[in-house]
DNA sequence: TTCAAATTGAGGCTTATGCAACAAAAATAT
DNA sequence: ATATTTTTGTTGCATAAGCCTCAATTTGAA
């Protein structure tokens, strides 16, 4: 493949060059065959400068569209926080640890439901790292990707797929829940109130429910920068968990109702 | 490789200093939820020196768990075929003009299934290039995250997820198949004999016949080197397609048995 | 056509990475 | 304990990538 073509409804444009949204939108098609594409290799593919793909990157990067790396570019994060907020960046550390926490809380031989989000996918990793030997239920792509290769069973629910969280959605997610009965929920929420998690993304809150409904034991896993916080869809009351998994212990308002509906609070300790 | 399994559950770290298998098996973690890693940065973390890193890249990419890059280290192909043959590499070309043409048997709003296989995922790719605006319905998680950012509906089935070939099976992915009917399904082989198609891998063969089933227009997408093979789960027979996908004309027997059931063979031109 | 803006390429320089060989340290076996 | 193997670190050097600026080229519009 040693001219490019521009497939399609690009027109294309003239001898052998491509335009510069033609030659991006190539970049990124590239990226979701390759993990890795290098700038070298597409410059000399593209027949343009180094430079120019230099420039590509830069811009794809600022759109977060590619993650950049020395060399190259990747795909961005198998879509786990893509257009999240910048400063969960600097929360990765208080998220490992809740994820780690929760992860104690599942023994082998049991069965989990786990949300989509980044927090959850922490806990997915600290699983697979603990070996656990459970049954995984999951809407959420990067999750069954993260355990796929250590527990023997991981069942993905079916829906609508949502590629901005890589999580699938809709009735027919809820349908496949409903279907089952399990240990444990391990769900996540962009906001924390007295009221109860609430959350941000579309579609995401009814999940949480039905998970919620059908399991023995039910987690939220929060990071405390979201206690005090609504989003726009209420997710349950604080009655609806038995435990919250956090990185710092809740204050005020918040600590009474947890107390008085008896949720056990687990604080990740920094290890 | 000794490699001295850790499997489970060690986290148990000599003063602060992970040993090799740990290293590594942390490495292809950070690599679940990070697109990107690099060797730098790994060096700082493990407080180890970069060649000591470099090395344990080379271990991971000899074992095809890690795809190596400048500066760095990528997640392999979003797990399309990581143990496959290698001579599947040379074939990129081929499997590219076949998806291409297959992608153009599509209409905006069409419903199709798709297959999991490295030949449907260039034809997703191609489908997501031409933008076209139909509905996909598929048991591959690459074909998903592939069509995802473009095509308005995508449904993922349900199932037992397959890690080596990050695609889903089982009886729930059966049934939820059977509850479509679609104008077009896409689906790819291991071999092709006379006979009709084959599959290596377990379960798949299943899958392929329900989305056969399910389809008014049933189209296989095949690469001429596995002409006149066979593998151990047989799909169909050729009456069972509509029309082949290929990269070159079959001849002898194969020819006149899709002649003789009036199989549509599209080959697909080097353009 | 003509002009302004956008896009791209080239040179020069700094820094980061790759690679190979050898030395040091640690783990393992005898 | 000693020897052997494995693992890791260091050094030096060639190469590749990053980045900046300025000039050449192309594009789009009046």
């Amino acid at each position: 493949m040693s001219e490019t073509q521009s497939g399609a409804k690009n027109q294309d444009r003239v001898q052998g060059r491509l335009k510069k949204s033609d030659r991006r939108q190539q970049i990124l098609l590239e990226l979701k065959l390759r993990p890795h594409v290098r700038i070298s290799e597409l410059a000399q593919r593209f027949n343009v400068s180094t430079e120019t793909v230099r420039r590509d990157f830069d811009a794809l990067s600022d759109d977060g569209l590619i993650s950049r790396a020395h060399g190259g570019a990747s795909a961005p994060a198998q879509g786990h926080y893509p257009s999240l907020d910048e400063r969960t960046h600097a929360r990765i550390a208080e998220r490992e640890r809740i994820g780690r926490r929760a992860a104690e809380l599942v023994n082998d031989g049991e069965t989990v439901m786990i949300d989509s989000g980044s927090t959850t996918i922490e806990m997915a990793r600290a699983l697979a790292f603990r070996g656990t030997q459970c049954t995984v239920i999951t809407n959420s792509i990067p999750v069954a990707m993260t355990i796929g290769h250590g527990a023997p069973n991981v069942l993905l629910c079916p829906g609508e797929y949502l590629a901005g969280e890589s999580a699938l959605i809709g009735t027919e997610t809820l349908e496949y829940l409903a279907r089952f009965n399990v240990d444990h929920c391990m769900i996540g929420a962009s906001a924390l109130s007295a009221e109860g998690p609430s959350e941000a993304v579309k579609g995401f809150a009814a999940v949480k429910r039905m998970m919620l409904s059908r399991a023995a034991k039910r987690h939220l896993l929060i990071d405390s920068h979201k206690f005090g916080t609504k989003s726009f869809a209420h997710v349950g009351g604080m009655n609806d968990l038995d435990s919250v998994v956090v990185d710092q212990r809740p204050k005020g308002a918040l600590l009474a109702t947890l107390d008085s509906v008896k949720v056990r609070i687990l604080v990740a300790e920094d290890s």
